[in-house]
DNA sequence: GTCTATAAACCGATAGAC
DNA sequence: GTCTATCGGTTTATAGAC
């Protein structure tokens, strides 16, 4: 990929970690970067490439099979980790996904398959006897939405609360599973987090 | 109010509820209400005063103290209505953070005014032998924050899932404190959710 | 007070010279 | 590949008629 490009992208996604999507403007990238905004149209003719562009780059590898208590706790630290260095993207989630049906249709896909990793997830802790089964049907489908919704939209929240720290979403995420684990797996859990 | 104020402000809250704020310009609503768009300007100096005025008289009179299983219920379902109602509000809630101070001030108000109210409710709850004390400092907090975090990001979420019937906020918020919830405070809600 | 008309500044995007 | 000039769109702001 030609220096420029690149060079784009890394000043773009930097200034949409910052100032949000909406916020900033081709002119404002173009500038940044010490080029004409026409040139920048050279290499990304329409401004929600970029950002396709950056979310097709920063595509997770993790594909993932949960299979314990750590294995899910990992999880959540990848996800935080996630949120934290992709910032331009999570920051900005709903406005992206009326930009552009690429990045509406990559947002559900990555909900549908984080979903569907925390669901075998939860099957795999309650077959080990650290979570218990499913009080009514579908309550696994709830507290994993809840998980899901608290990380896609963790980094507005936090700035809508102003917390100057940002606290943690690994706990956050436990917190809401620790009410279903049994004695065992809160044990275990606890001996986790306190590592 | 003038009369043509008023039917600014109607037409506006109609556009943004159907279409997001951002996708809504001030000469769309004029040319909606049937006046120019600077005469637009004239009632509303910036496109956010409309939203801040809006924002200002939807404040809801719902300041209530939660002290009983059923207030809570209703509590969950004053959010899920006014989340439907006021979805040119809470549709586009990240972004209109970044447009104004005066809202983004008026959210994290919102977020307290709430969470205060919940963490009230909660320790009522637990006083009435509902739902279990907490199992560690801060475990209410966290899951009023799951609460809270699920039904601000509600529209999006849903929108983002496809869900083309969107689930009801009440069941979801009932999902995560179910598990908190002792014996005698399940049958309760039990009764109460199937009223 | 109420409204019209219009300018100013900015945006994403395009066309074409070099 | 890079640039300037420009288009049609937006929000914002002003000047002035009634």
């Amino acid at each position: 990929m030609n220096n420029t490009k690149k060079e784009i992208l890394r000043v773009a996604k930097k200034m949409f970690n910052e100032k949000g999507y909406n916020a900033v403007s081709v002119r404002d990238i173009a500038g940044e970067v010490g080029i004409g905004s026409g040139n920048l149209t050279y290499y990304f003719a329409k401004k929600e490439e970029i950002m396709e562009t950056l979310l097709a780059e920063s595509k997770s590898e993790y594909t993932v099979h949960i299979s314990s208590l750590e294995a899910m706790d990992e999880f959540f630290m990848y996800l935080q980790q996630d949120v934290k260095e992709n910032s331009f993207y999570y920051g900005s989630h709903t406005q992206l996904a009326q930009v552009s049906s690429v990045i509406s249709d990559k947002q559900r896909e990555m909900y549908e398959e984080n979903s569907n990793v925390l669901k075998e997830g939860f099957l795999e802790l309650c077959r080990e006897g650290l979570i218990y089964k499913e009080s009514y049907k579908g309550e696994y489908d709830r507290l994993i939405d809840s998980l899901l919704i608290s990380i896609t939209y963790w980094i507005p929240f936090c700035q809508m609360k102003g917390s100057i720290d940002v606290r943690s979403y690994r706990r956050q995420a436990w917190s809401v599973i620790l009410p279903i684990m049994t004695k065992d797996g809160k044990v275990r859990l606890f001996k986790l987090l306190k590592k």
